[in-house]
This record gives C-alpha cells, structure tokens and sequence, in this order.
DNA sequence: CTGAATCCTAATTGATACTG
DNA sequence: CAGTATCAATTAGGATTCAG
C-alpha cells in the first residue's frame, strides 16, 4: 500500500506526508497561507501583513510553499523588480481551512485567555 | 476594541491570539491534538503514537495545549503512575479542523508529491 | 510508568548587511 | 524591490539521571 488509513500516516515519521504537516502546519507557513487568501501579494506586501516575519523566514516559507504546490511564484522582469505570489488551486483548498482555523482562535480567545489565567494562577 | 476583524488579528504580532496559533499550528501541537480526538491517551501511547516526537518535546507540547484549555491532564495517584490526556470540549473543536487538515493533505498527496518533483527537476 | 531536570550538540531563527 | 549571505542567539533534540 502506498498510504495507510486516511489521516494516520501523518503519524509516520518516514511518510512524506509528514513533511507537509511541517509546511502547512506551522507558525509561518499557516500564516502566509492565510494572508494570500484575498489575493495575490508582492514579497513585501507579505512581510508587513505577516507582523513580525523576518525576511529569511518568509523566502524560506515562500520557496517550501511554492515547492509543494500551493503558491505560485511570477516575476515581472522590471526594475526595480517586481514578484508576485498568489495561491494556487491547491494552496486556494488550504488556506481556507487555515482561514477556518483562525477564525475559530479568533472566536475562542475568550475562552483561551480564561484557561491560561486558570493555568498561572494555579500553579503562582 | 479587544480584538480588530474576524482573523485580522492573527497578523498582529502583539496580539494573543498570535502566541495561540504558535501552539495549534505548530508541527508537534498539531499532530498531538488530532492524535486525541479518537480518545484519552496516556503519555507513553502519544508518544509511540505521535511518531519521532521526544520526551522533551511532548512534555512541553502538552503544557502548551493544557495552558490554553485544550487538553485535560488526569493524574492517578497508583503506582505506577498513570496519566491520561483527553482533549477538552474546547480542544474537541479545533482537533476536528486539524484532522481535517491533515485529512486534506493525505488526499492530495498524488498531487504535492507531482508538484515536488517538478520543482526539483526544474533547478538540477 | 510518568515525567522533571540537566547537559550537550545540532538545527532554526532572527537581525543585519549586502547584491542584482 | 526582492532576495541572499552571514553571524549571533534561540530553540529543538537526544541522552542520561532522578524522583514520585
């Protein structure tokens, strides 16, 4: 067999699908993910959406995107230069489940903020 | 305002909900969040579950999860120890978008993996 | 058995300077 | 503007050791 049941071979560390886990699942591949969702934008377009990435972080997050099928990466030969990178069908799939997630952090911040409190305290 | 728009606030590097997404999208946060919506969990089953992952890091996740509500830590004072980990209603929720995901990728493997190797035959 | 604590090495990350 | 190169700092990982 080539994969196991749906969604355990993430749990293999020799499966590649391990390896995306880390792409997508991640501080700044998520991120990334999430902001090209409404729409194509240039390298440091990206860099003051993302607060707070450097920018070795963001090409390396780009390049890892880009090389598993999610962002499409267009240069415009122009100077000065001009690069932009947009979702592509596939990445278009992700980024609205990252979006998802997002959201529902959004929304549960409440709740969130409570439990850390309760965490702290309990153990000041 | 406590928090700007729906998903907004994620991009600002100052606001908590950032330091949340640092736990659920991270590469260990994530795989043991999905690995406990089939059920309650001991530390030594996550860990052979959670493939690769190291005592240090697992221990570290699991304060990170049960921080922000996620997980619920029981302890049973017998001896030998026993611990169980169970996500929480809270952690139910986001386990289920997680699972997802990663539901998402295992499905689209064929095409990550076509478009790996087109990236790196296209630079050799 | 479950973890906390320690020590040490390897890998990531981030800030900065620099180039086409 | 869009990166790459470099170096310093931070963090992850592994291998013990130890306590409850």
């Amino acid at each position: 067999m080539q994969f196991m049941a749906a969604t355990a071979n993430v749990y293999n560390r020799n499966c590649p699908s391990r390896e995306v886990v880390g792409v997508i699942a991640s501080h700044w591949g998520s991120l990334v993910l999430g902001a090209l969702l409404d729409g194509t934008l240039r390298f440091g377009e990206l860099r003051r959406t993302v607060n707070g990435i450097s920018e070795k972080m963001l090409a390396q997050t780009l390049q890892a995107l880009e090389r598993n099928g999610l962002v499409h990466r267009e240069v415009h030969p122009v100077i000065p230069p001009h690069v932009d990178y947009t979702l592509t069908p596939l990445g278009v799939q992700v980024s609205r489940q990252v979006r998802g997630l997002f959201d529902w952090i959004t929304g549960s911040m409440p709740e969130i903020l409570t439990a850390q409190q309760a965490y702290d305290t309990s153990r000041a």
